[in-house]
DNA sequence: ACGCAATTGGTACTTTAGTATGAGTCTTTA
DNA sequence: TAAAGACTCATACTAAAGTACCAATTGCGT
């Protein structure tokens, strides 16, 4: 993509010199006006592209990003979001006890807690609660 | 890359225009250039957020769509994808036997094997997996 | 027709997951 | 400082999930 950019922008500078040339002959002395006309035009290619990475990865993200808010609603705690991240690595419990450094008890009832928040019955049915709600990265 | 070279055309058409309208502009006095100066900046700015928008698209369904090709490698056969796409769901083996009108041990046999062909040692291990290598939509 | 892979299903068993309950520690806040 | 909430851990269960084998059926291609 900077590539792309890149790229075009040369070109289009390029153009701009060859028109420059290509009319030194025809008018005279415009050449520091078509320049800054050159360079606000691609300025301006360089906003546009810049604005819109920007929106669209707010938008895109919208679905990859997280929802904090909903997660302080639906009162999960630091721990227990730790512990849904390590499910959703598709880690067990006793795993995600290790990770973590906490015994396994500790960490089911971190789980069953989750599960009472997110209504699921499940953790394969938390994990897609949770993506369905943004609260975790897809 | 057809898009491409179509959006580069449009960039070379929009800098021809842009110099006409300057040299006209020269002679014809300094509201005018302006104008053309603001049309060329807003034109610029527009192809700008175009190839970003769809060079982002792009990437984009690279993320979400599925690589059938990958499903065929890993010699998954076609109820066991059903079963793949139901635990993604977050249902139990129960559930799923209910869905396909399947006995509950056959969902088991599915899901082994699944685990197996996906080297996985749990259903979340799986479907974090399968994500991963784009077999199952995010 | 024969063989092969896919599908289905069962039994028996082990391992994880999840529930219920109780309790101790720690930090924050009224 | 006392109450509240978060975090930790244990025990004792029940319920799913997963493994290992075996076996019958079906569909498809040679």
């Amino acid at each position: 993509m900077k590539k792309t950019i890149l790229v075009f922008s040369l070109l289009i500078i390029a153009l701009i010199i060859f028109f420059q040339l290509s009319q030194y002959s025809m008018v005279s002395g415009n050449l520091r006006t078509e320049i800054g006309i050159a360079l606000i035009a691609i300025v301006f290619f360089i906003i546009g592209v810049y604005i819109n990475k920007k929106t669209l990865h707010k938008s895109v993200n919208t679905n990859s990003e997280i929802d904090y808010k909903k997660i302080e609603q639906l009162d999960i705690s630091k721990r227990e979001y730790e512990v849904l991240q390590k499910i959703a690595e598709g880690l067990s419990n006793k795993e995600i006890a290790e990770h973590l450094f906490l015994s396994e008890s500790t960490i089911k009832t971190h789980v069953s807690s989750l599960l009472v928040k997110l209504n699921a019955k499940r953790r394969t049915q938390a994990l897609q609660i949770a993506k369905e709600i943004h609260i975790i990265r897809n």
